[in-house]
DNA sequence: AGCCGCATGTAACTTGTTACATGATTTC
DNA sequence: GAAATCATGTAACAAGTTACATGCGGCT
């Protein structure tokens, strides 16, 4: 169901194809939500069905068609409705936490490698969404910022990524640290 | 895939029925990956047709029969062999999140109610974690421990779900500052 | 010549969730 | 007497993933 009001609330942003959707679910999107072009599809389509959106096609000229949808009076009170209703409880869920919780009885080389990816994305993630922050205060404070902007939603969100990829850089480099002397090449962070 | 591997690191600490497994998964694990107790049948039947874990049927008196599950040679191997194979990237998913994304358009009360409760869960979660935390160091320095022990996976694990409900305690402390003057009920943290 | 971006979709598959069933024993 | 704990399972369903297909335009 949450894919649902993911889409909702992306589309009080303004209307949006599905394939912008799927760009957007990657980039600011994914701090509290993920999903695949191919649900959102599957998703849009149930969604119109049922009235919580309306498409219309967009016949471009050097481009293949669109579908653009937009909410429904519908869909606004979906989504009003959806954030009275109990949220699943969340958990981590990481393939690397798993690997590092195996790592004494693994292979401590290459977790160690896979453990510098995800620092070197999360580093690139974490610039990201302080650029996008800066944007958002535009010069003023935080606390100005909650007090006077018409949404706090998405700068809270955005808050909780940032929060969260700081968090994950600190762990690698913890995790690197611990496991330098039972490896085989040099530390080179 | 990782549900397995959850699985088989878990077995490396002991043998373990699926009942057992079942509350690990609530209570450590969790820390890390998450299953239910049916999807943790399912994944034992299976992995006791390919080999990588054999079942022994216990039977008991006063209570009903166990399925006592225990690492084959070739569990072993396959854990080794998954910590060689890159892990999916991953991210946040929280429905409370949408729902806070969603709140300039949503009931803030209840969303501000939910929040309170999940404060509550994670504050209970992050005590019970530093106990545990605690049990392991057994009054040593953090570096000392990751030195001399001779597993330290599962405190590098431990350590991720700690700064993790550090993080959203919070997080959540600021989103309840932050919406208090639009709530309707004095804010009691 | 080949790849990337645009834009949508079908189909098959794997995972994860929910509801229900059984039946004895121990605890409140 | 009711609820919780022990212990396993079936069945149906919802959600998420992967692979593939189409076809044009622009860039290198």
């Amino acid at each position: 169901m949450a894919l649902q009001e993911a889409i909702l609330v992306a589309l009080t942003h303004g209307t949006a194809s599905g394939y912008d959707l799927a760009k957007t679910f990657d980039v600011s999107v994914a701090n509290y939500w993920s999903a695949t072009a191919q649900q959102l599809y599957r998703e849009l389509d149930r969604m119109a069905a049922s009235g919580l959106v309306s498409a219309e096609m967009v016949e471009q000229e050097r481009r293949p068609n669109k579908r653009i949808y937009s909410l429904t009076p519908a869909g606004r009170a979906a989504l009003r409705e959806s954030t009275t209703r109990t949220p699943k409880p969340t958990a981590i869920r990481d393939e690397l936490l798993v690997q590092v919780e195996a790592i004494d009885h693994g292979d401590t080389d290459s977790v160690r490698a896979f453990i510098h990816e995800r620092l070197a994305s999360s580093r690139a993630k974490l610039a990201r969404y302080e650029r996008r922050r800066e944007g958002m205060l535009d010069g003023g404070s935080e606390a100005h910022f909650l007090q006077t902007a018409r949404r706090i939603g998405p700068y809270l969100t955005l808050a909780r990524g940032i929060a969260f990829e700081r968090e994950n850089i600190s762990w690698f480099e913890m995790v690197l640290a611990a496991t330098a002397e039972k490896s085989i090449d040099a530390d080179q962070t």
